[in-house]
DNA sequence: GCGTAGGTAGAGGGATCACTCTACATCGTC
DNA sequence: GACGATGTAGAGTGATCCCTCTACCTACGC
């Protein structure tokens, strides 16, 4: 059996990325994490760190998703990461980051916006280490961004116009 | 006396920038939009289209930020427009986009996900025609998408990277 | 002077919610 | 076969929330 806390997790996140940050009562994620009441608490003192627990977990599957078994040529890497992206919004959220989301959610929240800030500075980390594109994350990112937030209206296109970004990116590399 | 539509939805739009979608409560909401529960209740009969009125009023006041008074030279728009979003940010909003942050708020809304996707395509189409990348729309909006999320983490950093990869795309526009 | 339109003030209902607590089941280990 | 750790089941509590409703006020046209 899974343990029980990566079990909470996984069902928390799912439940929160189906139905947003405020819907889902607390009865209603004790039934996905399918724990009893008591046992969600226990690992979860409160709602907030429900939230918290469902990122977190959320966290380590998104890098997985995106970083795993890259195609060794660094300049294939690029579009396969926003194909990767295109895939992971497809099924797993059909509207925008669940971190922004959150944050969105509960702007008052201060854990919330240090786990954002240290999600999306690992993302970028990562791309630009595997991309060889050392020096622009930042460009990275808000193509990353750009795309998460562009794919929910427009699916496909948002895929191939941030290749043409990212391609743009490397020619300018080299001046 | 300005109307007491516009009135209230001056300060409903106010009072979610400032504390997200989840916890104001209608009280809170009441004394944001400086009118009685009874006006409030006649003018946007349940919250939900409390927020939507908040959106309506956004809508107008971010498409004259951005588009209003702009320069002649084509060329020298797109470098305004990102500064102007840069602006926005750092005087209306501390996080990210508010229509995306709504959807998240409440993702069963039909309402909510029309009108984002019709506030987005305005302003995509609008940054076209006013930078006469005809054609680029998604380009666009990419780049502002992206620029706005990583804005708060960024700060200047992301309007310049907005810049660079804006540049990108007019030269591969003559290509 | 009076009616009407559009406003304020605020109490109350009915429902929901986050969270706690009691009582009981299961299972591996000594 | 007793025990401690870890789990389930679910009722109860106090607070909060959305929304309605009654009662009253003010400005203005005729």
């Amino acid at each position: 059996m899974t343990d029980t806390k990566t079990k909470i997790a996984a069902g928390l996140e799912q439940a929160f990325a189906a139905r947003g940050f405020a819907e889902p009562s607390v009865e209603d994620l004790r039934d996905a994490a399918g724990v009893s009441l008591r046992t969600l608490y226990k690992y979860t003192p409160s709602r907030a760190d429900m939230v918290l627990a469902a990122l977190e977990h959320r966290h380590g599957r998104y890098l997985s998703h995106l970083f795993n078994d890259l195609p060794k040529a660094q300049e294939a890497v690029l579009d396969v990461l926003f194909e990767r992206v295109g895939a992971w919004m497809a099924i797993e959220t059909s509207h925008g980051c669940l971190f922004h989301g959150a944050v969105a959610a509960d702007p008052g929240s201060e854990g919330l916006r240090a786990l954002l800030a240290r999600h999306k500075a690992e993302v970028a980390r990562r791309a630009a280490a595997a991309t060889g594109l050392d020096g622009r994350e930042i460009d990275l990112l808000l193509i990353l961004e750009g795309l998460t937030q562009a794919w929910s209206l427009h699916r496909d296109t948002a895929v191939t116009s941030a290749k043409r970004l990212g391609h743009g990116l490397r020619m300018n590399s080299a001046a």
